[in-house]
DNA sequence: TATATGTTTCAGTAAATACTGAAAGTTCAG
DNA sequence: CTGAACTTTCAGTATTTACTGAAACATATA
């Protein structure tokens, strides 16, 4: 499969392969990293048998990651009009990437914790000395944290580019 | 095991189970996430059979995650004199974890990014139009946005937790 | 040196996760 | 309505990851 090919194309199938092992450490399934890398590097929008062919895995696996890819507002579906296949594109904006990630990874892994640290607080909100005070301080002390990052998330995925980018140079400066 | 407990263990239970399955999610395996959040939530360091007690888990595997923790600067050993057990204690100020998380994550899983980044910039620096060239320009932003994060991210490390708050108010306005 | 106390390793096993391939479902054109 | 083109589902299987428990190892004490 590697045989034959433009020399840039060497270079993606190292990208796409390694991509995929830096994604297991991520928490992200090998394929799903895969795909997406394939994709961020595709010239032309594919389709699920191209991905197939690329990676060479069974369809139902490329479905699953492909619509996976699609629930992450990573990639989105294109269809052209004479055509009844469905072709998947990345979004290749780095930026764009960024607060998309952001976005997701605040829904399904902040904001979970931070509702269970409130409740955890919640339920020991009487405790007034010792251990269960310190528990319930704890617990606060990590929502409060949580509850300030995401506040600061939320302003700076709110920013254009050019405007966090200035913004973040003053603080290098 | 969770029975004629003081009430504020319940919510520690609670989240210890909780803050378990979170971590799964994160690509952190469960039990070490559990013996974090029981060590964050301790009133005193505990020993490995405390742990292995507390969890009901196996020696082997408290030993493990243990030592992961410990490798992860997450948790020190404490040991007390005329005592041969080593005793596990969590750093609990959350500052201080999120520093030390972020290095770590900057460690394991970003600087090994960025070098495959340039590895394939590298490779793809000759092409000079359409695909190849665009796959090189890709590497190449993705390299610069990993790069410059992980500037800002050592400038916001290196602050005290009081200026790093100042800094941030002042985006918040 | 023998024993007691604690730590570390690891082969075997269990559990969780990911993948395949084929069948069922959907949609459209004729 | 029928068949072709494509998408979706899912039972069975493979792979990866995590866990157990016991043996080996290390160290201090008598």
């Amino acid at each position: 499969m590697s045989d034959g090919l433009p020399p840039w194309e060497k270079a993606r199938e190292e990208f796409v392969a390694q991509w995929g092992s830096l994604g297991t450490q991520w928490g992200i399934n090998r394929t799903m990293a895969m795909i997406h890398a394939l994709l961020m590097t595709a010239p032309q929008p594919m389709c699920t048998d191209e991905v197939m062919e690329k990676l060479e895995i069974s369809r139902g696996n490329a479905h699953t990651n492909l619509k996976d890819l699609v629930g992450w507002n990573l990639v989105r579906i294109i269809t052209k009009k004479g055509d009844r296949k469905e072709y998947f594109e990345a979004e290749k904006d780095v930026w764009k990437i960024f607060i998309t990630i952001s976005k997701e990874r605040k829904r399904r892994e902040i904001e979970p914790a931070i509702r269970l640290l409130r409740d955890c607080a919640a339920q020991t909100k009487d405790e007034a000395v010792g251990p269960g005070r310190d528990f319930h301080q704890q617990m606060k002390d990590l929502d409060e944290f949580l509850s300030f990052g995401v506040k600061v998330g939320d302003t700076v995925i709110s920013m254009k580019h050019a405007s966090a980018l200035q913004w973040a140079m003053r603080l290098l400066g």
